[in-house]
RNA sequence: GCCCCGGUAGCUCAGUUGGAUAGAGCAUCGGACUUCUAAUCCGGCGGUCGCAGGUUCGAAUCCUGCCCGGGGCGCCA
């Protein structure tokens, strides 16, 4: 992935943005690239002319930072190679004449565009593709996401994985990548066995089950109930040396036992394609599915019954995947287990690929995972969507990969990234959880704030219909939840607070969906008015005036440079913080600058302007995968 | 015990490769609606960047040690 071409002047490639583009990070660095080599002509490695945005709008639009890193190289003073690098470099077509006034501090070269050369870029920017080139180097990428497990309902912890690995797949599809998501579903083993084996309890051979979810969740509760009775209980009994409680537990162990032997041969039966088993299980996963997918599409995401890939789609591959690690002598026995040692990759826990009874174990999956999805899939970057918690687990498993060769397709190694998220809790600070102590179903927090937008909406938008207010409501209820997710950095844990996140007010989703329905309004008002919209800036040049203007324009041209951003660091919340600078300019804009009311040619500058602000906030909008209205 | 993550304004968060006077939002205080919808805009107030050393012309950022909070650590997934 391309570094940010706004942020990171440094990691343009040679054959990156020319004098064509409408980057103006870009045109800076290669008019100040040339001027450094003019001036410092024995600066010694590569020359890095560090444009970045100015801070604070006193200094400019944008600066150069080169010189006190040069002078420091070389020994020199940085103000006097400030100013060799000002008596050098060129921008008289782009920029506000650069002279000694303009080296400010230890060395920083203040550039303030000239405006007609900033309306021209905007200008460039207003393409169908918004200024996002296609990749030179088209990549396939997996993400991993969601990550549900079968007979059981989708939780709050969910949520995350599913916003925030849905967003970084439509960040990479919009940059042009390949995108495959996959919905590595817990499908397999003793504990989707067990269910199955409660299931056959409650249910008559030859005839269809039709408990329904919340029935089959609770057969899973109770199978591992049943299971596990005493044996808590007896390790303490045994600590304490208690011999009644010894006994009372031990008997409950020895039910617990009968019934895990049930389980266990349910899996048995499984594993070798029984055809009660398979039915029951068949019904387990569909009941399941039907719910994730539901859930998936009221939160907007592009998960699909294709994403749903299952542990149990590997389960045939565990044993000739182990045969191959044990007879290349990448995996070994330790303790009767066998085990990949990562220490070369400093990671001193080694990676468990089997039990000492032969079970195999979640590691073994993934590491079938990762080869189907390098080699079969084609991915050239496998990204997982997944709780910090697993992190160890992740480096273990693609230090295991790497060292197996499953991460490498024709020796090109695969990128295998995990992008870890942390945890939503609670006011308390504890994880979210009920009143009652119990996980939140996700399908209850939606609709929860469904309602409490909807409370809201009715009271905001009048002479709506109830369709409408309907309609408007759960596209703000879902932006807001989303947006929460999306706007901190993964890694941290949030507090899960419905009043923040649908106050309307500040850095939250709905704050951007009314800038959209700001903007498409001046579009319906124009229409309403029999103002030709289309006609206005049919030709209409592009100029900026008013400081808002400025500030609009210099907010769109940072779009494609967000997008990419987004995807270089896998974190949605670069593109939410884009998308809110985007809106407040624009908001500054709208209040300052009116559009319909002004006269050719500021009319058609305005409204081409507001024209593009609506297609990249538009846009997005989409690629964060927030639901947007037309009116609210 | 070892490892990972976090600690920045009262609260929620940004802070790019080490750069200027550390920025936003919320809250609070004060302004702006015969409007292209005020779910908005403009301004004020608010900071020992967890602590202590070190490197540097320059440290929230890099190094070392420590404190606080969360998480993880081969036979669960």
């Amino acid at each position: 992935m391309a570094g940010s071409p706004f942020e990171r002047s440094r990691l343009r490639p040679m054959t990156g943005p020319t004098e064509s583009s409408f980057d103006p990070v870009a045109i800076l660095a290669l008019r100040f690239g040339a001027a450094i080599r003019a001036a410092v002509p024995d600066a010694p490695g590569e020359i890095d002319p560090m444009i970045t945005p100015s801070r604070q709008q006193q200094f400019g639009d944008f600066q150069c930072n080169a010189a006190m890193g040069l002078a420091k190289r070389i020994g020199a003073k940085p103000r006097d190679i400030a100013q060799k690098i000002v008596e050098k470099v060129d921008l008289a077509d782009i920029a506000e004449p650069v002279t000694e006034a303009s080296i400010a501090g230890p060395g920083f070269i203040n550039v303030t565009l000239k405006p007609d050369a900033l309306a021209a870029l905007v200008g460039k920017l207003d393409t169908p593709a918004l200024g996002v080139a296609p990749p030179t180097n088209p990549e396939t990428v997996v993400v991993d996401l969601c990550g549900v497990n079968l007979a059981k309902q989708m939780h709050v912890g969910h949520l995350r994985s599913t916003a925030i690995g849905d967003t970084l797949a439509r960040v990479f599809a919009r940059l042009g990548h390949t995108v495959i998501r996959q919905n590595h579903v817990g499908d397999w083993g003793l504990q989707i066995a067990m269910v199955v084996w409660k299931l056959a309890q409650q249910t008559t051979p030859g005839q269809a089950p039709t408990l329904d979810l919340e029935t089959i969740e609770k057969l899973y509760r109770e199978a591992q109930k049943e299971t596990s009775a005493g044996r808590t209980g007896l390790k303490i009994a045994r600590a304490r040396q208690h011999a009644k409680l010894i006994a009372e537990f031990e008997a409950e162990v020895v039910d617990a036992d009968a019934a895990l032997d049930e389980a266990k041969a349910w899996l048995v039966k499984l594993q070798s394609g029984d055809a009660r088993a398979a039915e029951l299980w068949k019904y387990v996963a569909d009941v399941t599915k039907a719910a994730c997918l539901e859930n998936c599409r009221r939160l907007r995401t592009a998960i699909t019954e294709e994403s749903w890939a299952g542990e149990s789609s590997y389960r045939h591959d565990l044993v000739p995947l182990v045969d191959d690690l044990v007879s290349r002598g990448v995996a070994e026995e330790s303790d009767g287990a066998l085990v990949i040692r990562v220490e070369e990759h400093g990671i001193k826990e080694p990676c468990m690929i089997r039990k000492r009874d032969g079970g195999y174990l979640y590691a073994t999956t993934d590491l079938a995972a990762i080869r189907h999805r390098i080699q079969m899939l084609g991915a050239d970057r496998a990204v997982y969507c997944v709780d910090a918690r697993q992190s160890l687990h992740f480096k273990q498993v693609f230090a295991a990969a790497e060292k197996a060769g499953y991460a490498s397709r024709n020796g090109e190694v695969a990128k295998l990234e995990h992008a870890a998220f942390g945890t939503i809790l609670g006011e308390d600070g504890a994880p979210f959880k009920t009143r009652s102590g119990e996980t939140v179903r996700l399908t209850d927090l939606l609709d929860e704030a469904i309602e409490r937008a909807s409370a809201v909406v009715a009271d905001k938008s009048e002479g709506l219909s109830k369709d409408d207010v309907n309609a408007i409501a759960e596209a703000v209820g879902i932006a807001a939840i989303k947006y929460a997710d999306l706007s901190s950095e993964r890694i941290k844990d949030y507090v899960f607070d419905f009043d923040r996140m649908l106050a309307f007010e500040g850095n939250t989703g709905p704050y951007l969906l009314y800038a959209l329905v700001r903007l498409k309004n001046i579009f319906r008002t124009a229409s309403e008015r029999g103002v030709d919209a289309e006609a206005a800036m049919d030709g209409a040049e592009i100029t900026i005036a008013e400081p808002e203007e400025k500030q609009l324009a210099l907010a769109l041209l940072r779009y494609p440079g967000a997008l990419a951003a987004t995807a270089e660091a896998l974190e949605p919340y670069k593109l939410c913080a884009y998308a809110y600078d985007l809106a407040t300019a624009f908001s500054s804009f709208y209040k300052n600058c009116p559009v319909l009311k002004a006269e050719q040619p500021t009319l058609g500058s305005r409204l081409r302007l507001c024209h593009l602000t609506q297609r990249v906030l538009a846009d997005a909008l989409d690629a964060l995968g927030l639901p947007t209205v037309e009116r609210m």
